[in-house]
DNA sequence: TTCAATAGTTCAATAATATTGAACAATTGA
DNA sequence: TCAATTGTTCAATATTATTGAACTATTGAA
């Protein structure tokens, strides 16, 4: 199976991460991951009305925005967002984003 | 003709304004109004190589999600942000993005 | 070791969106 | 009234997203 695909810090592009947030799905991918790192895709979206190759696409998009990595555990996939790359190279950005979904927290 | 749509101040959605910020044309249409305000369509984007259908579109889903508003000035539009409306939705957002396309002012 | 179960991925077909050119509408100025 | 300018609308085409089916990788039990 081919690799999965995560960028290195400085290739992440402005509108990579913006077409990625811009669909309410991939957007409760990361609101779901920010309040717990390290979920399933399953966990992270539980989308009882939508096609699994869907779910495994929107994971592709955010992967290749930089906006989370992947990693085998087991036999499933340990999502975690790339806080830190995303906050070098887009400073505030993605704080801003995610308050604008659920102001302050929660 | 059908008359442009603007809609209310708190019925701007975030994925809305994600959407619509999402595409380079709208988010360069979006800087060069924050630039110099009021500037017609094609002031705002000119662009050679893009069908002006195209270019009406991209300013009518930046309308409709809320970001700029368009009045009519002789034969051609102002278009002018909606800057307090966003920053009253969504605070800090606008200048997140912004921001991100190109840091800390010009 | 095999085999079934679990969790995603990939691929080709279909559904949904975006782009385009051509025709139209509104405004101005001659 | 007419032509020029600036954008909008609409139907056709091009691009992108979604889906089901088949596949891959990993685990744990027989």
């Amino acid at each position: 199976m081919r690799p999965l695909v995560h960028p290195n810090r400085d290739t992440i592009t402005l509108q990579g991460v913006l077409h990625a947030l811009s669909d309410p799905s991939r957007l409760a991918i990361v609101r779901a991951l920010r309040q717990s790192p390290d979920l399933s895709c399953n966990k992270a979206m539980p989308c009882p009305d939508m096609a699994k190759s869907t779910l495994s696409n929107h994971f592709r998009i955010l992967r290749e925005a930089g906006i989370l990595c992947s990693r085998r555990e087991g036999t499933q996939y340990a999502n975690c967002l790339r806080l830190d790359d995303l906050d070098a190279r887009f400073p505030g950005l993605l704080d801003a984003i995610l308050d604008a979904a659920e102001p302050s927290g929660r």
